[in-house]
Order: C-alpha cells, then structure tokens, then sequence
DNA sequence: CCCCGATGTTAGCGAGCACTCACCGACATG
DNA sequence: CATGTCGGTGAGTGCTCGCTAACATCGGGG
C-alpha cells in the first residue's frame, strides 16, 4: 500500500530542520526505531479497516470515530496519521491503483509474447479483484469523494494500466480500433470487478477455485470475441 | 417509473375517510384532475433530477435543497412528495428493478427460442444500461443506503431477474451447474453496466451505436464461453 | 537521567443538513 | 360563492460529524 501524495509520509522526518542530522542513521535507509515501525503499522491497519469500512457503509456513512474504533484508538487519534478523513480514502485509491500497476508492468515483462501477456494481465487482475474485494468496491463508488488534485492522480494511475491492456489487445487485434479495444477493455474490468458486488446476493456462488477460471475465461472471450 | 412501497401513493386519496366516496369518479379510475396530473409531473421531474445528482456527487452529498432546486421548488416541497430523502432514493431503486424486470418478461415472451431469448434479454439489457446510465450507477452504488425493507424489495425484484437468466442459460448450457450459470449472469451485468462507469473515463469511445453491438457481442461471448 | 517530540485522550466548536412548523395562495367541490 | 384541502415557503430546531485545542503519557537519544 505505497502512497505518494498525502502530505503524510510514513518516513519519520525528525530534525527534518536541522542541517546536521546527518548523525543517528544513514539518511537513505528510513531509521528503523520502534516507534516508527508502531506508527507506520498503525497507519496500516487504519487504511485496511477504513477500505471494509468504505466498502460496507460508504465513505460518508464512516465516521472518523469509526476509523479510529476500528484499530482500537478513538477519535481524533486518527489525525496524528492523515490530514483528514479525505486523505484516508486518497491513500486507499491511490494505493490501489498503483499496485495494480506496478503488478501489470511486472507481469508483462515476464510473459513471452502477446498471448501470454493478456492471459497474464487478466489473471493479475482477478488476482487483485478476489483478493482486495474492499478496495475494489470502494474503486468504483468513491473515485469522484477526492478532491480535484488526488482524483487526477488516480485517474492517471488507472490511465496508464488501461493503456497497458490497449498495447497488448491492439497485438492481438491490429484491425480494431484503439477506442474500441480501450472501451472493450474497460468492459472487461466491469466484468472482473463483478464479484466484490455480487458477493452479498444471496444465491450460493461456485467454490473460490473455480470462480478464477470462470472470470478469466469470460474475460478472455470477451476480449477476443 | 413505477412505485409499489414507499408511502407516496401517486393517486390523490382525498376523502379516504368517508365510506360515501363514491361519488365524484368512478373507483377504479384514478380521478384525473389538472391539480393530480401536476402533482405526478412534479413527482416524476424530482425522481429524474435525484437520479442524475445522486449519480454524479452520491446518496449523501446530495441535499432535500438541492432535490427540490433541480425541479424549480425550494427545500422542503419535497416533503409533499415524498415521506424523506430516503424515500426518494427506493422509489429510483425500486422503479429502476421493476422497469428492469417488466422488460425481460415482456422480451422472453416474444422470443421463439433459446437462444433468441438470450439475445433479447442481452440487448434489452444494454438498452437500460444505456439509457438509463444515471439509475444504473444508483442502482449498484447506493443500495445499501436503504432501509432494510426497501432493500429486501429491491433484492426481490433482482433476484427473480436474475433466475429468468439463470433460466435461459441453464436451457442453452444444460451441462453447467446453477451456481456457475448464476455467477456467469452476474458477471455479464458487471460488464453490461460499465459503461455508465466509463462514460466519464477522458478517452474517446466509439459512437453510441457501435456500443451496443460490441457490448452485445462480449455478453454473448463470455456467458457461452 | 532527563527532556523533547510524538502519540493518545477528552472536551468542545461550528457547519451542514434532514426534517418540522406556522402560514399563505390557489384550485376544485358543494 | 364559500370552504376545505393541497402544494409551496421561510424560519427554525436538533443532531451528527469533521476537526481543533489543551492536556496526559511514554519512548528514546544526548
């Protein structure tokens, strides 16, 4: 869960104002005390309680006693970690987007031709989906909550994986046209992003292990149709 | 736009107390007086304008003054309309399900088989997604903002959506189980609604009317895949 | 060992908002 | 024409909630 805005960084930067602080520790490596590994944990736990607590109730149906209860602290504890309740949810976007990223650009160097990269691109993805169910639920409902400068960041985060599944469809499909392999693409992540929302209707869904094979299958024909 | 619940009738119930009301209309007609009709019209532009704003800043960052500006009247009018906020929301949700399921009983009627059916169903479906981009968003956004009651109405209405699907499907793939044949349904819903979701994506997408045939093809794609 | 900074607590402020109340004009009915 | 009802308004109320302020506590580096 990296984040880059947020005007919170995990680093401690104790003496920050101090021009000889370069005494206790090598300034590239993040001094590992204590009480840094404690806060940055507690910043943790607050970001994955507050995606359940978004995707249950809403951002707005949360409250910043809520986040606080939930990792065990109440209340205003919460700003000793985030500037506010807006910069908890940017966290978890921004987060989200750039894991999911990072993990398309790893993937895509490993496979060795086109085939292989969107079957690995769309196994990623449901990867993320299965795993993450909160944060993608809150992905899709909450994007437009943040404030105009996270939102851009977000939308360029997303931008660029788009673009990812763009290049290798337009391998496999060099008749189609980009917008319609760009609209076909964002299809299927509606179609992979399904499962977070149809997990509370009741009717019994099939086991966790076939579910995989189903989405990439239907994401495939989808693609390919 | 149809409402069932919600403690709003539409039809004027004056005089409801004396038995000797059978005077003026006659029972059954819905006494069709100018003041009634403008009363339904106004009903009718708040639920349209609620639907949009709701879609665009969300359940909660909508305000009864905001409701009541988008249709020229101020603040609590509404409230002659509507029992509350909330009540406005169900009358979306609910409206937005029942319009959904009329439609796919009305289809299924006129399919000669199986496989017509499914098309029917697929392009019916696409049909709402996009015409009714605004309710869509609502309608899988805010649902659990409604009060249990509601809620289990709406989750009725779905449900037997979903099993004329489910019941289509089970005729074309007899060999695969409910549980995937329902899961598969959900999934297509997922990617048949997108594209309220990436109406508002910056990159150009293909004209309106090829939409629908590329979003018809990947549904039939991935569910018989 | 001691002091500084960081994390937490409780109390409280101020804004926003759903909803109510008292009142008003207009339309349909007897 | 008189009247009761209905749709609309402006003012007001109480509550929720994000956020701040002032104070307690503790870990850790000099």
């Amino acid at each position: 869960m990296a984040s880059t805005l947020g005007a919170a960084d995990p680093v401690p930067a104790s003496a920050s104002t101090a021009a000889s602080a370069a005494a206790s520790a090598p300034a590239s490596a993040p001094t590992l005390t204590e009480r840094s590994r404690q806060k940055a944990d507690r910043r943790a736990a607050i970001l994955g309680a507050a995606a359940t607590l978004f995707a249950e109730r809403g951002y707005a149906g949360v409250t910043i006693e809520d986040l606080g209860a939930a990792v065990g602290v109440s209340g205003p504890a919460v700003y000793r970690h985030f500037p506010g309740k807006a910069a908890v949810l940017a966290a978890i976007l921004q987060g989200a987007s750039q894991t999911l990223l990072d993990g398309a650009e790893r993937v895509l160097g490993e496979a060795p031709d086109a085939a292989a990269m969107l079957r690995s691109l769309i196994a990623h993805h449901v990867d993320f989906a299965l795993g993450d169910a909160d944060v993608i639920l809150v992905q899709d409902r909450e994007l437009e909550q943040l404030d105009l400068g996270a939102r851009h960041e977000v939308r360029l985060l997303q931008r660029r994986y788009v673009e990812h599944w763009v290049d290798v469809l337009s391998r496999l499909r060099p008749d189609r046209a980009e917008a319609e392999l760009r609209f076909r693409a964002h299809a299927a992540f509606g179609l992979l992003n399904s499962t977070p929302h149809s997990a509370r209707i009741p009717g019994r869904r099939p086991a966790d292990g076939t579910i995989r094979g189903i989405l990439e299958e239907m994401a495939w024909a989808s693609l390919m149709s």
